[in-house]
DNA sequence: GTGAACCGGGG
DNA sequence: GTGTACGGTTCAC
């Protein structure tokens, strides 16, 4: 089965995972839930006093204790792996166990348990995932209020990740329109007068309470009834991807009031379970078990660089293509007036779910890719910033070499890492004028380059060294081992060789659907790898390194202003630089010198 | 100059 | 949920 998603349920005392899946049986997509019941909660403690620690951590209410050989910064350490019972203990007994005298640190305590599953046990969602167990009817399993067609196993073997293709999802778009004549919809009083539908498979439906000449208009008695035909439209056409834009925080939002208001159950989940809404720091995530609610504001906003994202203008940069638009304040007075009126507002509003499957087509494919390389759920990468990204595919990276991972600095340690901001990227201020013959040097890869080239890393800084054994970087003089390979710069090295390796299979590719599946793929590395140098300046980060940061911008300004002294050399005069590259004039005249 | 407050998208 | 955005800009002093 393709794995859509992840989360846990309590069962008694016990977590149970619920693996999220589908997968094609005769031409009709299934829907799969896989219950794990044999995966513990765990944190591990770095004792001072061994002996003493394992006397003290057994009066605790634990589930196990095991001595393990873990490596800290590269270097063998012996620690406790401390099992619980549930992830709620975690949190209450940390505290008390990070306090005991017997105990140096505690660490890898703050995981979410679904994502500690799914690196501990290999697995990457958006892959394919083989499970093992038989299959019991939704009606039998108790605690499921799932339909027939779901498939619930109850695991007897870990799963195993398998060698995947691209999976052939069913995406589902849609929209909402309010009638709202006074400012925003304020869903307390404005009721919703249509939602539209368009997937990958076909269907264009427009459902709202007003008649229609148009085929793609279903016309329906109330409000009650065009959310009782949108769940009925989900359900029927099953899909896996829900996807909407700014609809975590607006249309998901509005239909979860109005229905609460006029008490029609939102069971879009295939569990059968109600849609719900995550908090995110201030604002709020919808979430639909076994589908992936995906809002395409966020992912758009995070890869497309542009100074306003409204849907039309998001359209036009993507396919260059004007949009029908109906000024939102403008659109009850197009329901009221009815008529060529109402047919535009009907046109607009199926326009618009269209234009967000256009969207997701388009850009769904990266969010894609980086779910299989980071191996967290859509869910999350889909929402996640690129740091948070690299930090998830570190902590994977950390899992499988057997390293500790660092913990997340506390708020005072924050405060003090942002007092103290490393120095930033060259900047030259540029030469006023108009400017011809304009010629850009790129450098976006220098980071990545200069990490792995010089070795920059927490486990290869040092405060000294033998003669000629360490790289020195320029200024402050910060040195790094030159052998072994430092874990980030060895993490980068893989991504850049797998990325050369696809580009290689690229030149080599057949057919286009390869080479386009092959590019999203090198890109995501590229992406990537290019972000890694953030997990040493930013704050709040576990990789967080003054110096390492410190001493890849010195480079980066050494390399930068070498390379504008050589172009100078063949004529190319820089009128501007900033960070990652800079610009400069071709002045045929000055080449003689 | 500094820190607090505000803002995005959606109708 | 083993949780509490984010980064940029403007405002107020």
């Amino acid at each position: 089965m393709v794995l859509l998603d992840i989360d846990y349920v309590t069962e008694g005392e016990k977590a149970v995972i619920r693996l999220f899946g589908t997968y094609d049986s005769a031409g009709t997509s299934k829907s799969i839930i896989a219950l794990d019941r044999g995966f513990l909660p765990y944190i591990y403690v770095i004792p001072h006093d061994t002996k003493a620690c394992q006397e003290e951590l057994k009066e605790l209410e634990i589930e196990k204790i095991e001595l393990v050989k873990r490596k800290e910064l590269g270097k063998p350490i012996d620690v406790f792996k401390v099992f619980f019972k549930h992830p709620q203990d975690v949190p209450r007994l940390r505290d008390q166990i990070g306090d005991m005298n017997s105990v140096y640190e505690i660490r890898e305590y703050d995981l979410p348990f679904y994502r500690r599953y799914l690196i501990d046990k290999g697995l990457f969602p958006m892959g394919q995932v083989e499970i093992h167990g038989k299959c019991i009817l939704a009606s039998d399993y108790r605690g499921c209020k799932a339909d027939e067609e779901t498939c619930i196993f109850v695991m007897e073997q870990d799963p195993h990740l398998l060698e995947s293709e691209f999976p052939e999802l069913k995406i589902l778009s849609f929209d909402i329109e309010t009638y709202n004549p006074k400012g925003m919809p304020r869903a307390e009083e404005d009721p919703i007068i249509m939602i539209s539908l368009s997937s990958n498979h076909g269907l264009r439906k427009v459902i709202s309470t007003a008649q229609s000449e148009f085929d793609f208009v279903k016309t329906v008695a109330t409000e009650e009834d065009i959310l009782k035909t949108f769940v009925s439209y989900v359900k029927k056409e099953n899909p896996n991807l829900i996807i909407g834009y700014n609809s975590d925080n607006f249309d998901f939002t509005y239909i979860n009031e109005r229905a609460k208001r006029l008490s029609v159950p939102l069971d879009l989940g295939t569990d059968g379970s109600s849609l719900k809404f995550m908090r995110r720091g201030f604002t709020n995530a919808a979430l639909v078990k076994g589908r992936v609610h995906v809002d395409l504001y966020l992912v758009v906003r995070r890869y497309l660089q542009m100074d306003r994202y409204t849907l039309e203008r998001v359209h036009w940069e993507l396919f260059g293509v004007d949009k029908e638009d109906i000024p939102g304040d403008k659109i009850f007075k197009y329901w009221d007036d009815g008529g060529e009126k109402l047919d535009l507002l009907f046109k607009y509003s199926l326009d618009d779910a269209e234009a967000v499957t256009r969207i997701g087509e388009k850009m769904l494919p990266l969010t894609m890719e980086l779910t299989r390389i980071v191996g967290q759920p859509f869910f999350d990468v889909a929402r996640m910033a690129t740091g948070q990204l690299v930090e998830w595919y570190l902590i994977r990276k950390a899992f499988e070499i057997d390293e500790l991972v660092p913990n997340k600095p506390s708020a005072s340690e924050n405060s003090t890492r942002r007092g103290k901001r490393a120095s930033g990227g060259y900047v030259k201020d540029p030469v006023k004028g108009l400017h011809e013959n304009i010629v850009y040097f790129d450098f976006r890869s220098l980071y990545p380059s200069i990490i792995i080239s010089k070795n920059v890393s927490l486990d290869t800084l040092v405060e000294e060294c033998e003669e000629g054994s360490c790289h020195v970087s320029p200024e402050a003089g910060h040195l790094f081992l030159k052998e072994p390979a430092g874990f980030v710069p060895s993490v980068i090295g893989n991504i850049l060789n797998e990325r050369m390796r696809l580009k290689t299979l690229m030149g080599k590719a057949s057919d286009e659907r390869e080479a386009q599946l092959l590019n999203v793929q090198q890109e995501a590395l590229k992406r990537l790898a290019n972000s890694m140098y953030g997990v040493y300046g930013f704050s709040r980060f576990r990789w967080y390194s003054l110096e390492c940061a410190d001493a890849i911008t010195a480079w980066g300004r050494d390399y930068i202003k070498k390379t504008m002294k050589r172009a100078e050399k063949f004529g190319f005069k820089p009128i501007y630089a900033d960070t990652d590259g800079f610009y400069a004039v071709y002045e045929e005249n000055k080449l003689q010198n």
